[in-house]
DNA sequence: ATAAATACTTATCATACATCAATGCACACG
DNA sequence: CGTGTGCATTGATGTATGATAAGTATTTAT
């Protein structure tokens, strides 16, 4: 196996030693998906956490009328699932879709289970992850909340300048919760008064 | 003590003897807080989650141009928290306040990880607790960004029912991300299409 | 290399929602 | 009692963003 990533992941995260991070990367899977290949299907029931070796994944949800809306982007050395399906063992009402061709670890959720009976500090470990996803939600909702599209925009690009790079615009304004046009002319606002990028 | 909500929610999550629940109630605080007064404000560090044991806190946050933004409101039986401030020490960007005159369970951070070494099945509890806080937070950015006023206000009356009675329309306008005078007139329109309540 | 598909921009028009201002309550309190 | 204060409603008006459509640019496929 050759997880590079998800090693240096671990035991930056982690005070483990070489035999348990084995033990972890052996008992996982890792895939490669094909660009717009689907890790994770509306209606489907999530059994992993998925690592992103190398690529990138989009969460989204698609409403009654077909638009999509963009949860959450991930990069390399990122995690997704959906947590209300893997957790609760229910149905996802989201996609997880590869954006480029991507290298994956699928680490299965019964595993992470597991791991907290037998590493001690994977507990600790798993509590920062969920607190990081919390934090990373609530911050969201505050933008949703308070900001227009410029200050969303603006944001967005502050936070993942390399994400922005790498995704079509009309995936950008799917996440920001606005129409590529609107985008396009938040962005024509931007140059003309001479930012740039 | 008298922490009765906060017993019967530990037992009818968490599998302990009562012994266990009374080395847990003996370590926490319970607190009275008059309506209008703060459990944290902007900038100070969270030291507790809280337990609402009466009454009804609300989680909120201000622009600079002095516009609140409500994240959240805690009736009896829920917790609350800025996990952002309390898990990683940083100052809170929120304001945690009582809306009614309420009694309050104070739970130290460092007691909840306490807990996590003490008890066996409080690392399984904790997680549960984590994964609902996130299973709700996704639900409602997923909401943010897909439905308009009338919507959201249809699916805060179907989560929230008793919630609505007990705070002004003005606060349930903030939690939805719209203005009060547009919740006047959203439900001017249901009410003209027979809708009740 | 060329065609075809996809993405981005631009323009026009439509609309949901915000803003501002006035009014009407209801309830508290001197 | 009147008077004040907070909240809800209403109307007039403004504005940001959505919807639609068309044109241009860029990427992908053949």
């Amino acid at each position: 196996m050759n997880e590079t990533n998800l090693k240096t992941f671990l035991t930056s995260n982690l005070n483990i030693d070489e035999a348990e991070i084995s033990s972890i990367t052996e008992n996982c899977t890792v895939r490669k998906f094909k660009k717009n290949e689907y890790l994770l299907r509306k209606n489907e029931y999530c059994k992993h956490t998925f690592f992103v070796e190398k690529g990138l994944l989009r969460q989204y949800s698609i409403d009654d009328k077909g638009k999509e809306y963009i949860l959450s982007f991930a990069p390399e050395n990122w995690l997704v699932t959906d947590r209300e399906s893997s957790y609760f063992n229910k149905p996802s009402a989201y996609f997880i879709e590869a954006l480029e061709d991507s290298q994956v670890v699928l680490i299965d959720e019964t595993f992470v289970q597991l791991l907290s009976k037998t590493i001690p500090n994977f507990t600790d470990f798993n509590n920062i992850l969920l607190h990081n996803h919390i934090r990373h939600l609530q911050n969201r909702i505050n933008l949703l909340l308070s900001a227009v599209a410029l200050d969303r925009y603006l944001e967005f690009i502050r936070m993942y300048p390399d994400i922005l790079l790498r995704v079509p615009q009309t995936m950008v304004a799917s996440y920001l919760g606005i129409t590529p046009e609107s985008l396009s002319r938040v962005r024509r606002e931007l140059a003309n008064k001479n930012f740039k990028q």
